[in-house]
DNA sequence: AAATAAAACTTGCAAATTGCAAGTTTTATT
DNA sequence: AATAAAACTTGCAATTTGCAAGTTTTATTT
């Protein structure tokens, strides 16, 4: 675990590693964009690292040269237990901008949960399972559901 | 998560809260000598940040004014499950030193292994779940299990 | 009772990492 | 042909880290 800890224990890996997974980000600009104030040439290092240590891989856009999709690689994607882990934590315990009828459904269908972000990874769903989440209170969110259920909210 | 990323999110702090977890480290002089070479500056700065946190406490030990305890808080054992499958996914996929049997079981009884973390962590029940699995090969170790199982092997 | 040792920190300082603003390069678009 | 976008890179000041040595308080030893 020492190991792993070099891979993402900084303030930005696993915020990454997060956007990837459940908010369908994929490119440089997309996180740049984020909001969460990461300077570029962090961010560069940060993906570079992901990508040394086989958790993140790159891929050109066909259709436009400029682009470079950011992805993550099969061992990224199974650390998808150990996000839902923290976000139900977070949840429960930090200030957190989550809908509270979100948070009760992954909690009470994890596996399911964690099994829809996998497939959408294998699949290249491009419908992100879980929006921003912002602090524009009232608006109706739809968010990446298993079977059939919709919840309003807002907050990571 | 990004909250909590400010909590734990750096090199030394994940490392600490699984000490505490699953290792039976109470003390600065355990963490200090833990063999992962954290200075000591660090190590008081992180433990300091983590009772900020409300995730780590103090206590003063009764027989030896010297001593302090470190513990975790009740928000602090929730994060078992984010640790148990950290271990597993840095099992699976990184160097590591945690014998296969003993991962297997966490692997197959999760919720019976987060229980029993969780149970010794209220009955302050001081044996640790798990030994440090050094690199002294060949040693049998016996490790904390949930029903009667036990295992050899080495590593983190 | 005095000297020594342990445990938990703190301090000073050099080295490494971060954050910010401003480039650079390559590939579209207008 | 000129302009814009996307993905980086560079320079530099500010913050954080790591290392070695010191301090403080409370046992232990002699």
């Amino acid at each position: 675990m020492n190991v792993s800890l070099e891979r993402f224990g900084d303030r930005w890996s696993l915020l990454l590693i997060r956007d990837m997974m459940v908010r369908g980000y994929k490119t440089f600009k997309e996180f740049q964009e984020s909001g969460e104030g990461i300077a570029t040439n962090i961010l560069a290092n940060r993906l570079a690292r992901l990508q040394e240590s086989g958790i993140v891989m790159t891929e050109p856009d066909p259709e436009d040269g400029r682009r470079v999709y950011y992805r993550l690689t099969e061992k990224g994607i199974e650390l998808a237990p150990v996000m839902l882990e923290l976000l139900i934590w977070a949840a429960r315990w930090e200030e957190t901008a989550a809908p509270c009828e979100v948070m009760q459904h992954m909690e009470a269908n994890r596996a399911a949960v964690v099994e829809e972000v996998k497939r959408r990874w294998r699949e290249r769903d491009p419908v992100p399972f879980l929006p921003p989440f912002n602090e524009n209170a009232g608006n109706e969110v739809k968010v990446g559901v298993v079977k059939k259920r919709s919840s309003k909210g807002e907050t990571e």
